[in-house]
DNA sequence: GTCTATAAGAAGATAGAC
DNA sequence: GTCTATCTTCTTATAGAC
């Protein structure tokens, strides 16, 4: 890895620790294993930095948006799959979901930085709001729907029942990243989770 | 109100917009009327209002503990309440909580300071979870499981059903925090949600 | 591209008059 | 208790040698 991007990746890592506000220019270099003044050979400023953290973090963000996918190709296709999907592969579905969000080395670094200053920058929330809530929802929603109109599942309101099986997983998530000694605990959660809503919505249920 | 105060009232209000970081001694001193070294007539410095300002949100979360009770009285005497509630009962219960720790305004502060610095100190993560996770788990959680002791609602696994209670609502209350103009929607993906709880968890259901 | 030396400025905190 | 003036320290950033 060249310098650059060795900046780049102990300052996500910084950042992600501590906040853009308490992370010095000196840290940074401190880490990679220069001096400050050398740093800006490579970057004009703290807050370019930051910025290409950001832009990195958008890209791989569109990305991931694909591959998140069962088969990593388009959803339709995943959702035939789904059509025919037993609990077992439900809760596996809702356990990698969970652990790559978990595990993932960039993800949780980029979720940390979102989650510390998305008060500070508007668009920071935007991120975070569309990474964690509104694409989630979106994908789980179209992959539950299409098992609701094949007869897997039975809801009348798509949109609530995709809440039912997807918030649980947040707020674990949200747990988990503040307290990691719940991981395990976590997990078991999960699993009876999606259990008991796919018992739930396996009935007739309004 | 004395000066002390409200150096604290603007400390809490600045603090939780742009954490404790990006805040300077100029800025709270200027919001309250005064310049920057009066203010050392009434700390001993910054860390020393932050103190002060977690020293009291701690304060109000014991309080409060109290006051999310139905009718204020213990908690197993809700539970009778609950053993008899409606669904239009349970939706206003979800409603008034969620509208509760959305709107209360040193709910809403106190709970963005906690998700701006926590994890910049171990103590206001734990403070976090406490107040966000396991404390309405645990109050709704026994309020659920007298109606499922009653017969009000079906379920063998309280917890699970508690976190498909509470799940939803957390998510909403995250929404809510980073964009206000969702709220109108959210309340009614709430009722929604709370309604869906009540047909799914009333029918014989694992 | 990295270094040392250093400038420039911001922010926290103190001194002492009123 | 509040003020102005000032000190100190920390942090970003630049200059210029190698």
């Amino acid at each position: 890895m060249d310098t650059k991007q060795r900046i780049l990746d102990e300052a996500l890592t910084l950042f992600s620790e501590k906040g853009y506000a308490n992370v010095y220019v000196g840290d940074i270099a401190s880490k990679v294993g220069i001096k400050a003044p050398s740093l800006y050979k490579h970057f004009k400023n703290k807050q370019a930095i930051f910025d290409a953290i950001i832009e990195e973090m958008n890209r791989r963000f569109l990305e991931e948006a694909g591959e998140l996918r069962i088969n990593g190709a388009d959803a339709a296709s995943d959702a035939e799959i789904y059509k025919h999907i037993s609990e077992k592969e439900l809760v596996d579905l809702g356990k990698s979901l969970f652990l790559y969000f978990l595990h993932d080395d960039y993800t949780r670094r980029f979720r940390k930085i979102l989650t510390i200053e998305q008060f500070h920058d508007k668009k920071l929330a935007a991120a975070y709001m569309k990474q964690y809530v509104d694409e989630p929802l979106s994908y789980q929603g179209m992959l539950l729907g299409m098992m609701n109109s094949a007869g897997v599942l039975q809801t009348e309101d798509t949109e609530i029942m995709t809440l039912h099986f997807y918030a649980p997983i947040y707020m674990l998530l949200t747990i988990c990243d503040r307290d990691p000694k719940r991981e395990k605990k976590a997990l078991k959660t999960l699993e009876a989770h999606i259990r008991q809503f796919n018992r739930l919505y396996s009935r007739k249920s309004g």
